[in-house]
RNA sequence: GCCGCCAUGGCGGAAUUGGUAGACGCGCUAGACUCAAAAUCUAGUGAAGGCAACUUCGUAACGGUUCGACUCCGUUUGGCGGUACCA
């Protein structure tokens, strides 16, 4: 009888759909295991090859932990709000809701054909109302604790999608070819600033790739420093505004290096910053607002693109340096930004590379204030020098160490309320609208007198209306602000007519709670209940690729600790395993896509070999972590192992193998069993997730015993067992043949095994003169080293190396080699 | 530029963490079965030399540490990922 795995995988996949099978019990007593997968966006074209890596890794770790008697939760849901759904709805008219829910039903269909051990009982979309009710009300909470505000602030707009976009969005966007500038707009923010310390200090406590830690901690770019403030000297020839100011005007600005403060030639301000009208003298006042014109058009992008080469424009004012009372000009530049620090600072050509720049091309003095420490030698009139040393002429901190003297510094500038330490940190807040209409609204109202306020809770969810345009209306406002009859409404408390809000909530808004709604997904009075959260939280495992290293891995654990502060979750943070699956590029070594035309559909595999050897070639092809390309010649070795397990165990009347007898196993056999289990679950169990050398294991383990003219029972059923985490409809099918009465082999236990059964009684160990192996010896386990050291010089052959020579030193490593070292 | 990771047969990749390099699979070669092919099974397969047993070389390149290095250290080259005027 042949290996029919179309026949065996429906009948049963049917079979855990119908038993529901993997359903997570509520079962406390049990220890649990939470193994997730990251939150897929359902896109129309479907999977490739490269998702069911992800799938089929955590597929066994949760089915091999069902095995080994955990209460397992291993879910699968929608992250379905999202551009490209409603693009296609500007271009056709067909509603988001609907086209969304094709591509959901086909990425289910999918799934479920890879034989996933989901529970689908538990499948969200942040679509659906009832979801989007509690993105809505944990807003809602952000707001009350003064963590969500509007402000108006330069945004990243890209026309082309009519939208804004977060400062994490806009690399990915100009990637695929959109253009973002740089406009004023009300938006709201989601104060993730004030975590950021947090978020930080609490990367050390998680079991997370070094990698993403690394790219998270230079996202939230801590730097520590001090805060300087530098008076505004009030020149005679300055413009009619400076005279109106009367009071002293000072300026303050960020540095790393408060030791550099004796070296600072010049001020930079960003083109942007408020201060650079008032001090302006009218001398300079053209040259000055021409630059301010030119910066404001030029992009982010256009900032960033264009060479790094200087440019700037003095004001005509200057100020005083606090340290010494030396007057220092004071000029405009782009290369200094208004979004980091106070947009001001200090220029110490002498010792930042940037300011060196500037200075040489404007020349502007350049003086040394640090010197290197040891035998490092600097030259600051051909570069700058940026490490740390000893300060030189820089008055009382003259002679001091880097460190000490920034120390001192800030002391002093404390001492004299002339500036104060402080940390700073690269990330901002975070945008949280969008003007869009395929997202969840927010929960707010404004009233006519401006009041903004959320609407009562037990009004949730704030449901998107229908609409038949869903283009962005007029000047960059959410089609949303189009519909009268949603955006109109009445302020319950007060009776006064007030405007819904009609912005929505970033893509990122749903997929940054969605592990909590999988504990409870049907509960409506709570987004999750405490008690299922205190029992099911953190999640033990969660695996996804690194693209989403600082997006979606930072907000939600943002939220994470916000909810951790509000006393709704017990954990600090939400994911403390995580793993990145590499990816798999097409057969050609490049990143598959439709336009290369080497894209592999899994469907089209499942047709051809079957799940069960989709799911094994996906792990046997390398390193769960490392990128790999897709043969489709090497499928056809899985397939075959596969077959040839098939066979090994029916013959061609569809009967159990005769050869499979009730008899124990015994020395070669019963040692690579124990072998096997040890080596199989051992790679299991590893950090790497080394499932590539568990498929090659369970290969081995099925040649020798294939060789058996008489295979005991209990070779076979761990055979199976140990298959059944890989290729479970396989195993299932010939679980069920070989008589196993529980109906499914998902809750049978997984093998143990005795380590003092593996072990051989003759190995083979190496003679070495010189560390040249020359011969092969078996000898008894554990034999002790004078004997093995014997043996091996008593060897003919290591004799007529050994003959005539001085032997200098004799290496004996047990159970290994002997290495004999001779002159 | 800076930060992080990587480099092993024709190909994907193993290597008990300093101790038999190339497991397992693909591909290839030969044989068995077949009228023939496919499938299947058996044997071989890093390179060079030799009829052979065997010998020499070999983990990107060069150097170092060590009785012994794919593994540790230094330099160089090539590739991948991230980031980029953050003061």
């Amino acid at each position: 009888m042949k290996y029919n795995f179309t026949e065996i995988e429906q009948k049963w996949q049917k079979f855990w759909d119908e038993n529901k099978t993997f359903a997570a019990a509520e079962d406390y007593s049990k220890p649990k295991y939470y193994v997730l997968d990251f939150f897929p966006y359902p896109s129309s074209e479907g999977l490739h090859v490269g998702h069911p890596e992800g799938y089929t890794a955590t597929d066994i770790i949760a089915r091999y932990k069902r095995m080994k008697g955990f209460n397992v939760l291993h879910p699968m849901g929608w992250d379905a709000f999202g551009l490209p759904a409603e693009q296609y709805a500007i271009k056709t008219g067909i509603h988001p809701r609907i086209t969304t829910q094709k591509s959901i039903d086909n990425f289910k269909r999918q799934l479920k054909s890879i034989g996933l051990s989901f529970d689908w009982d538990r499948e969200v979309a942040t679509i659906d109302p009832k979801y989007y009710k509690w993105t809505q009300w944990i807003f809602m909470q952000l707001y009350n604790k003064g963590l969500a505000y509007q402000a108006e602030i330069a945004v990243n707009w890209c026309p082309e999608l009519g939208t804004v976009l977060a400062n994490e969005e806009v690399p990915e966007q100009i990637e695929k070819g959109y253009t973002v500038v740089r406009r004023p707009m009300k938006q709201w923010m989601l104060k993730i600033t004030e975590y950021a310390e947090r978020l930080l200090i609490d990367l050390d406590m998680l079991d997370w790739p070094e990698s993403t830690k690394e790219m998270q901690r230079n996202w939230i770019g801590r730097s520590e420093g001090a805060k300087v403030t530098f008076k505004i000297k009030n020149p005679s020839q300055a413009g009619a505004e400076m005279e109106d100011l009367g009071g002293v005007l000072t300026l303050e600005i960020f540095t790393t290096r408060p030791d550099t403060l004796w070296g600072a030639t010049y001020m930079v301000l960003a083109p942007e910053h408020p201060f650079v009208d008032k001090i302006t003298t009218a001398e300079h006042k053209t040259a000055v607002d021409i630059y301010k014109e030119n910066a404001k058009h030029k992009s982010d992008l256009e900032r960033q693109a264009l060479e790094k080469d200087k440019s700037g424009v003095f004001t005509g004012a200057y100020a005083i340096n606090p340290v010494n009372n030396e007057e220092v000009p004071i000029w405009i530049s782009d290369y200094v930004l208004m979004g980091y620090g106070t947009g001001a600072i200090m220029a110490v050509p002498g010792h930042d590379e940037r300011d060196w720049e500037f200075a040489s091309k404007f020349h502007i003095p350049i003086v040394e204030v640090v010197k290197p420490a040891g035998t490092l030698t600097s030259d600051i009139t051909k570069e700058a020098f940026t490490e740390e040393g000893v300060a030189v002429n820089s008055g009382f901190i003259t002679g001091l160490k880097t460190e000490k003297a920034k120390k001192k510094v800030i002391e002093w500038l404390e001492a004299n309320s002339l500036g104060k330490g402080t940390v700073q940190y690269k990330l901002r807040d975070w945008l949280f609208s969008r003007q869009r209409f395929w997202g969840e609204p927010f929960p707010v109202i404004h009233l006519e007198d401006g009041t903004v306020k959320l609407v009562p809770e037990e009004d949730l969810p704030v449901m998107l209306p229908e609409v038949d345009n869903y283009k962005t209306i007029g000047t960059g406002e959410s089609p949303l602000a189009g519909i009268p009859e949603w955006l109109n409404t009445t302020d319950k408390e007060t009776g006064l007519p007030a405007k819904r809000e009609t912005n929505t909530m970033p893509q990122w808004a749903g997929s940054c709670w969605y592990y909590l709604r999988f504990l409870d997904p049907f509960n409506e009075e709570e987004f999750v209940s405490k008690e299922k959260e205190k029992y099911w939280m953190p999640v033990n495992l969660y695996l996804g690729g690194a693209e989403h290293a600082v997006l979606h891995l930072l907000y939600a654990r943002f939220w994470h600790k916000v909810l951790f502060d509000l006393g709704y979750v017990s954990t600090r943070e939400p994911f403390v395993r995580l793993y990145h699956q590499g990816m798999i590029l097409g057969e050609d070594s490049n990143k598959m896509s439709k336009s290369r035309g080497n894209v592999v559909n899994p469907d089209e595999v499942i047709n051809g070999y079957g799940a069960d050897s989709l799911r094994l070639f996906e792990m046997f092809l390398g390193p769960l972590s490392a990128s790999k390309p897709w043969s489709t010649n090497g499928i056809e070795g899985v397939y075959r192992f596969l077959n040839r397990i098939w066979r090994l165990i029916i013959d061609e009347n569809g009967n159990v193998n005769s050869a499979i007898k009730d008899v124990k196993p015994e020395g070669d056999t019963e040692r690579i069993m124990h072998r096997t289990i040890k080596n199989v679950t051992d790679d299991i169990e590893d950090m790497d997730m080394k499932f590539n050398t568990c498929v090659s294991e369970l290969m081995i383990y099925m040649n020798e015993i294939s060789k058996l003219e008489v295979i005991p029972r209990e070779n076979i059923i761990v055979l199976v067992k140990l298959l059944a985490p890989f290729a479970p409809h396989l195993a299932e099918e010939l679980w069920h043949r070989l008589g196993g009465n529980t109906g499914t082999i998902t809750y049978e236990s997984w093998p143990e095994y005795d380590a003092s059964k593996i072990e051989k009684s003759v190995i083979t160990i190496v003679g070495q003169v010189n560390g040249k192996i020359r011969v092969r010896l078996d000898v008894e386990n554990d034999l002790e080293e004078a004997k093995l050291l014997e043996t091996v010089k008593n060897d003919e052959k290591m004799k007529t190396y050994l003959d005539g020579k001085q032997i200098i030193k004799e290496i004996v490593v047990k159970n290994k080699l002997v290495n004999i070292v001779v002159k």
